[in-house]
DNA sequence: CCCAGGGATGTAAACGTTTACAAAGCGACG
DNA sequence: CGTCGCTTTGTAAACGTTTACATCCCTGGG
């Protein structure tokens, strides 16, 4: 239907050899300013696209990266590969992307490595947290490996210091005269290995908290899941202590939502009743009016794709720690 | 570092030659029992994995299925990208994304056509509308499409009828005895081409609006852009009418997220003093009490990727029109 | 006992590139 | 005028599969 027409196309119809052809396309050096013209030109006339897996075959390389994500649910995961994608789409880069659900998914991404690294040029792992399973990705690799989230051997990162954001955020509470004040945070299950982001997070808040001279207490810990249905459940938990929070830190705003929308389910009026602060920056943060650490998701995804095309390119790239700035809107307020 | 394997090694190993094992490796007939085993015995022990490039070199299968999405913004082409996910990573089908944002991006998807073909082997435009562009797509793909979210001749289409839901959606403000009804459209800029999915459910609210017998007002329009923010805006807008509504149904549930949020800043309670209705039944939707339409968007992806696969095994499929229920919660009550 | 037929296997040519190596052309310099 | 060296070009061998075709062997029917 389409016809399509191959590098031999060129070479018949020019005259010169498909090796000529090859180099002139590819801009390569030595080759007579004339003849490369004169390809180009009827490559241009015989609309000639290259064919990726011929040229990646002997090449090797695939102008692939293999972009692995904890899921396809919530907003983190979603808005960084949107920045992921932006910066491949110019660079002609495509993704792969695999997702990683459950612990076995985590191990075989190390097992199966062999067969990634065959198809892509660079990875990108976000918050995927193989430093659970792994000390170094060096073995398993073969290729330029950059971390979103986490800190790993023989990757490149580009993370946030969960802990120091955490704890910014519950003196921000603090600062507001708050002596109770609750957590919603996005545990993992009882049988999986911990996860980094939710203990460093927890480590913050208590940090803030032994800090300012206040008791830790279990009871005003709650799990939320990572979703707001979650933070829901947990504010109705919190709720049930016999001396409720007065302002609760949130590991994500997501669960904040929820967090939100159980407070006035309950007649709380959020913020003279209870101060709300989430984590993320969501899309929707703004407009519900919630106070919240930003991560500036999208430009991290950007940076993470800079990074891992720069290190394809050989070229040696630093680890990043990005910013998590206050950002105070309506959901948090003076203690009453 | 990671020593591959490739057929030549299976062969070499068990003795027979390249073209048995890879007639015993594929399932193919005509292979004796006994020299299969051999051989997938041997490529268990290499670890041996087919590299794919060469294999779709020479048989034209990618294992690959381009996905088009309208962006990398919202909530819906996440949703159903998940889905797609879901059933691909099963499948053993990869997803080469590319996103469209702009009216230049759908016309180079159709110029760009041969080269994607040359790629993938089965196409997923999910809100596209290439329909605007052209009245078929045989002409310019080489494999099978499936369009989400639009009816498109030469592809199959998953979709839902957007007037009848929008209808549907009014009517439900209607029955409570709303008779001022506004509208917060995601309106295409002025000068894009009009886009099917707003077109029809701003047909379908006026459908309604007609069978009640009421007028239809342009002052009750407004346009949010399909974002939060914009929703918030558009309410803003309709509250400084002479008249304004006692009632908004939203295109999208984010709009009327915003919409929720305005409400609140203007001191107007939900539903006591405005009833607002949603359209997608998005992830946060319940546990802020929002009335929507669903769109089963998870499983719209889903289906999609069944199909796809389904074409590109040679099945014929049918053109699927899902159900949009409408499903109440707490924000739509009875006009005061 | 011969031959047809079919299943199992091997041989080798694709697929469309890239790339090592050889060769040719040409000017400059001793 | 021969040779060296540089740029430009061509030849052909990869890359790792699939697949058309040929070959071989075995079985069963005549």
């Amino acid at each position: 239907m389409i016809p399509r027409s191959t590098i031999k196309d060129i070479a018949r119809v020019t005259g010169v050899s498909v090796a000529t052809v090859s180099r002139a396309l590819r801009d390569l050096p030595n080759v007579a300013a004339a003849t490369r013209n004169r390809v180009l030109e009827v490559a241009e006339a015989l609309k000639y696209e290259a064919h990726p897996q011929a040229s990646s075959l002997v090449s090797g390389r695939t102008w692939t990266v293999g972009v692995v994500a904890p899921h396809f649910g919530t907003w983190f995961p979603f808005r960084t590969m949107g920045g992921i994608n932006s910066v491949f789409a110019q660079a002609g880069y495509d993704m792969l992307i695999s997702v990683m659900t459950s612990a076995e998914d985590r191990r075989s991404l190390l097992d199966d490595a062999g067969a990634l690294c065959r198809r892509v040029d660079g990875i990108l792992l976000i918050d995927t947290f193989v430093s659970v399973e792994a000390d170094s990705v060096d073995a398993f690799f073969d290729r330029p490996v950059v971390a979103v989230g986490e800190q790993l051997a023989g990757a490149s990162s580009i993370a946030i210091d969960n802990r120091d954001a955490a704890r910014r955020a519950v003196e921000h509470l603090l600062e507001l005269g708050h002596k109770r004040i609750g957590l919603v945070s996005g545990a993992s299950g009882p049988h999986d290995p911990p996860m980094p982001v939710p203990q460093q997070r927890r480590l913050g808040y208590r940090d803030a908290l032994e800090a300012a001279g206040l008791p830790i207490i279990n009871e005003l810990e709650a799990a939320g899941s990572w979703t707001s249905a979650g933070g829901a459940a947990a504010l109705k938990q919190l709720l049930e202590c016999d001396d409720p929070p007065t302002a609760v830190f949130c590991m994500s705003d997501e669960m904040a939502f929820g967090v939100l929308r159980e407070a006035s389910r309950h007649g709380l009026l959020v913020p003279q009743d209870l101060s709300v602060i989430g984590f993320d920056d969501h899309d929707l943060a703004a407009t519900l009016g919630l106070t919240t650490m930003r991560q500036a998701v999208g430009e991290i995804g950007v940076r993470a794709a800079e990074t891992v095309i720069a290190l394809i390119g050989g070229e040696q790239t630093d680890d990043i720690i990005w910013d998590v700035p206050l950002v105070a809107r309506e959901s948090t307020a003076e203690a009453s």
